[in-house]
DNA sequence: TGCAGTGTTGCTTC
DNA sequence: CGAAGCAACACTGC
């Protein structure tokens, strides 16, 4: 799915197309997308209203309307939220995106939700495996929801001293506490494992284990990895597209996730190897992570 | 054919 | 009781 980089792009992006636009219908044609409320509640509730904001928390993206309700939105693994003009069209029943789009990439083609917008704007929901989440959330609601997550690790409230306080009280593995939503928002899988090589400490090291300059090391890699591949608009080893159905270019320059067998690009003469951490795959330099 | 998969949740087990 | 394990969600690609 979409870590913090990929969210982030895409909420930047929305917030440049459909600011200011009114909903004017939503259609589906799988409601199970919709997890509180169903379908034609929501669908009721947000036709005729204005968006009046886009932003992300950890990776959820958050489009509020004029009701001062929120529209929530994640894409899990394999969601992507397209804006078009006019670029999909209904062929035998299903929505396709159209063969001579710049949208036209395969993994565009799974659309299940599309918001009307006027400006004769779309808003479309293509996701391979249907595991995105969409609500609608009052003001409560929506506090509540949000406040399960730790600070952002692009923010000012994410500091080397919080990571440091936070690590020492905890014998988990480290990989673990770098992919816990509530106490850093945001990393997922391949950052983690991005992160973790790049301050050279294995995925596996107790969190209390580590020195004074390996935190350090850890909170400038954070922050360091994320913005790089914020500033290459994320990751496309898999189906990853923006807005535009585009892909991002932090595949191009990643060093370990999806390397198995690979030659460490640290040069340190080590191959990277797999293992699993929390079920998740794991690359990493046995060599020069220690 | 079989398994892994950029995520999260909720149930089960220890 | 908290932590960890694991299926579930649904489907494609290797």
């Amino acid at each position: 799915m979409p870590e913090l980089p990929e969210v982030e792009t895409i909420t930047r992006d929305l917030r440049g197309k459909i600011l200011g636009a009114k909903i004017l219908k939503v259609e589906t044609d799988w409601q199970k997308l919709f997890k509180g409320p169903d379908f034609l509640t929501f669908s009721a509730a947000v036709e005729g209203k204005e968006i009046e904001g886009v932003t992300r928390r950890a990776k959820n993206i958050l489009i509020t309307l004029s009701s001062a309700e929120t529209i929530l939105i994640h894409l899990k693994m394999t969601g992507h939220l397209l804006i078009t003009e006019d670029n999909i069209k209904v062929v035998n029943g299903k929505w396709e995106v159209d063969k001579e789009s710049p949208l036209s990439d395969p993994f565009n083609q799974y659309i299940h939700v599309i918001w009307h917008l006027s400006g004769n704007l779309k808003m479309a929901l293509s996701d391979l495996r249907k595991f995105a989440n969409i609500m609608l959330l009052d003001e409560y609601q929506l506090k509540e929801k949000m406040s399960v997550y730790g600070p952002e690790p692009l923010e000012d409230d994410f500091s080397a001293d919080y990571l440091r306080n936070l690590l020492k009280v905890t014998k988990k593995e480290i990989k673990r506490v770098l992919l816990d939503q509530s106490l850093i928002a945001g990393i997922g899988n391949i950052y983690a494992d991005e992160i973790l090589f790049e301050s050279k400490i294995n995925p596996l090291r107790a969190a209390n284990s580590l020195g004074d300059d390996e935190v350090n090391s850890l909170y400038r890699n954070i922050v360091k990895i994320l913005e790089l591949s914020l500033s290459l608009r994320g990751t496309s080893i898999s189906d990853y597209r923006d807005t535009e159905g585009q892909k991002g270019r932090y595949s191009d320059v990643r060093k370990v996730y999806k390397r198995e067998g690979e030659a460490c690009l640290a040069g340190c003469g080590g191959k990277i190897k797999r293992i699993k951490v929390m079920t998740r795959g794991t690359y990493y330099c046995p060599e020069c992570q220690k």
